[in-house]
DNA sequence: TCTCAGTTAATAATCATTATAAGGTTGATG
DNA sequence: CATCAACCTTATAATGATTATTAACTGAGA
């Protein structure tokens, strides 16, 4: 169907070492993750390569570009349809993979053509849960 | 129930500016959206004055700050559960009032203790639908 | 009137992100 | 093999949103 994607990108190493880190992380990293992680194994990584390589991926949709965090963004390498779990303490994000039901009716969709939905999950993370302490994040 | 908030706050004339404007909009504005908008009627607003006094309505839960956005956050006068539909182009945000009944499996909860749910609904706004042009922003 | 707590607003500081520009790499072509 | 162009990396500057700092201001009591 689009073929904006799949422009083959060059793999240099730099972005193949992003690449290995992003490949089955369930951590939803954001930018400055990636760069720490990467950096070590890679001293001479820079902080644009590793947006720069963002974007390309994006642009493939080999990743997705998560609103999830109010601080910054996160980024998630599943880019298959699913649904999060968020830690309102910690802002650690699970990935759900059932499917839910969810639809609007003609007169709530105010005249939008509607192209997809996501929900998401507030909660206590296990760890969180038991460290006492009030939520300093908000919830939905 | 919780009491960590309705700490009463001053209501001086910026607040009640803020206030009035927050006040049954459904534009979901920004922090810059709300500077603008006070600041016409009350040149002498500052920027830190709308920051502090959207920290205090959030604290006494009388807005709310949506992840929404990925550049900035955006604030809700509506604090009651809602969800939200949004233009994937120009990032218009409507709320939508109706209820979805999404539940999570005891698996699916990873041990997480589930205080809520928000589903957001992608797609193109009226306007933007009829104006040609891809979509420039992701969609969930 | 004096004082104190809470507030405003100018300003600086920080953080995430994007833009710019200079040099590096690679691979096809002559 | 030399060259050139397209694409990359990197350092760095620039931008934009947000937070922190601080001095001056206000208003309700003692």
């Amino acid at each position: 169907m689009d073929d904006h994607k799949r422009t083959t990108m060059k793999l240099t190493p730099q972005r193949l070492a992003i690449l290995e880190y992003l490949e089955n992380n369930g951590d939803h990293p954001s930018a400055s993750d990636i760069y720490s992680a990467v950096s070590e194994r890679f001293p001479t990584m820079s902080f644009a390569t590793v947006y720069n390589t963002l974007r390309t991926l994006k642009m493939q949709d080999a990743v997705r570009e998560l609103a999830i965090d109010p601080d910054k963004k996160r980024f998630d390498p599943n880019t298959g349809p699913h649904h999060h779990l968020i830690c309102i303490r910690c802002r650690r994000i699970v990935d759900i993979h059932s499917e839910f039901s969810v639809g609007l009716t003609e007169g709530e969709k105010c005249g939008f053509e509607i192209t997809g939905n996501h929900v998401d999950f507030y909660g206590l993370c296990p760890v969180c849960k038991n460290s006492g302490e009030k939520a300093p994040h908000e919830g939905p």
